[in-house]
DNA sequence: TTGTCAACTGACCGAATGTTCGGTAAACAC
DNA sequence: GTGTTTACCGAACATTCGGTCAGTTGACAA
C-alpha cells in the first residue's frame, strides 16, 4: 500500500539522489572544498556507502557539468532549428532561454559556473561552455551588424556585459512561489535592452 | 645610495611578492584547489620557504581578501563623505567607482567574489562584503523612491541584477593598454542604465 | 523458512595535505 | 677577515584525502 513508509530506511538512496545532494554540497563549499566525508555526512551514510552508488568524486562532478550542458546546448539547437527573424529578437529569446534553463537546473548550471579547469573533467566542461559563449556572441555580433544594438558599446563587451549578468544569476536566486523564471527574464531583459533609468 | 638592493636577486621573494603570486594561482586553481606545493613550485622555491615570509595558507587568504574588501569600503567611505545630489547619480557614481576598484585590485577583488565561508576567515570576508552589497542596495532604493529607476522592476532585483553584472567583470576582464577602467564602467553604465536596444 | 541481493558498515590503504624544524649558505656589517 | 642576519632547503610530522574490500543487515520472493 504505503509505498516507502516510515519504517527503518533501508534503501534511502540511489545514484540520482546521491548526485542531488552532492551537487548541493559542491555548491555550499565548493567541489575542492568537499571531501567525501561531507558528501556522507550529508547524506548521512558512511563514506564507502556512496562508492555503492556512483564510481568517484570526479564521476559526480561530470554528470552534475553535463546535465547543465546539455540544457544549454539544447538552446543552441532549437535556434538553429527555428531561425529566422531579427538577430536582436533572436538574442532576445536566447536570453531569455538561457535564464529558464539556469532556474530549472540551478544547483547543475551554478556548479558549472565555478569550474576552473582543475582537471581533465573540468576543462572539457569549460570547453563546452566556450561553445555556448560563442553562440550568444554570435547574435549579439549580427544584432549590431543589422544595426539594432547602439552602436557605441563594442559587440564583445556586450556579449561578456550580458553573458554576466545572466550568470551572476545563480550568485543570488534561489526559487521561490513569488518569482518565476519569466519575470526573472522579463526584468533582465528590460534593464538591459532598454535600460533601468526612467 | 642606491634604493634596495638592485643586486642579484638570491633572495627573490618578500611577503608581497609571495601574496601577489598565492592569488594569482588562488585565482587559477580555485582557493581548495591550490597546494602549497603549487605555491612553492610557482615562486619557484620549496614549500618550507613559504613560511619564512608569510604564516600559513589561510593567512594568504586572508590578507588577500583584506585587499579587495578594503577597496570596497572606500567606496562607501566616499560616498558618505560627499553625498548629495539625485540618488541615481549617486549610486551610477558609486557603480562607476566599483569598476575601478575592481579593475584596479582584480586579482584581490576576483578571489573575495568566489568566497564560500569555508572558514572564520571567509564567513569574516563575506559579512563585509554584505555591507558593500547593502550599500548599493540603499542607493538603489533611493533612486527608485526618487522615481529615477523605472517602476516596473523590482529594486531589490534590480541591485542584484546590478551588482552580478560588476562582479561578473572579474570572469573575463584582463588589463590590457586599450581598454580603461573608465570605458569599462561607462559600456556597463551605458548598458545598464540606457539599455542596448537602439 | 530460507535464500537472494542490494544497501550499507567499519577497518583499512597509499598518497597528498598544511606545517614544523634543524641545518646551510649567501649577503651584509664591522 | 669574523659575526650576524636572512632566505632557503630537505626531511620529517600528524592529519586528511579519495578510494577499496570483506563482511553484515534488512527487505522481499518463493
Amino acid at each position: 500500500m504505503s509505498p516507502p513508509t516510515t519504517r527503518r530506511r533501508r534503501r534511502a538512496h540511489d545514484p540520482e539522489s546521491v548526485l542531488a545532494t552532492a551537487v548541493g554540497v559542491f555548491n555550499e563549499r565548493g567541489y575542492d572544498g568537499t571531501s567525501m566525508e561531507d558528501l556522507a555526512r550529508a547524506l548521512g551514510v558512511t563514506k564507502s556507502a556512496i562508492y555503492h552508488h556512483v564510481p568517484g568524486k570526479e564521476q559526480l562532478l561530470a554528470r552534475a557539468l553535463e546535465r547543465a550542458l546539455d540544457g544549454l546546448s539544447a538552446v543552441v539547437g532549437d535556434e538553429r532549428a527555428a531561425s529566422g527573424g531579427p538577430a536582436i529578437e533572436r538574442l532576445e529569446w536566447a536570453v531569455r532561454q538561457s535564464v529558464h534553463i539556469l532556474v530549472d537546473r540551478l544547483p547543475y548550471v551554478t556548479l558549472l559556473l565555478r569550474v576552473r579547469g582543475n582537471s581533465r573533467t573540468e576543462q572539457a566542461a569549460l570547453e563546452r561552455r566556450r561553445e555556448f559563449e560563442g553562440f550568444i556572441s554570435r547574435l549579439v555580433k549580427e544584432a549590431a551588424a543589422e544595426g539594432s544594438i547602439r552602436p557605441d558599446v563594442d559587440p564583445a563587451l556586450v556579449t561578456r556585459l550580458l553573458s554576466g549578468t545572466v550568470s551572476s544569476i545563480t550568485e543570488w536566486y534561489r526559487p521561490a512561489p513569488g518569482a518565476s523564471a519569466d519575470d526573472l527574464a522579463d526584468a533582465l531583459l528590460k534593464m538591459t535592452f532598454s535600460g533601468l533609468r526612467v
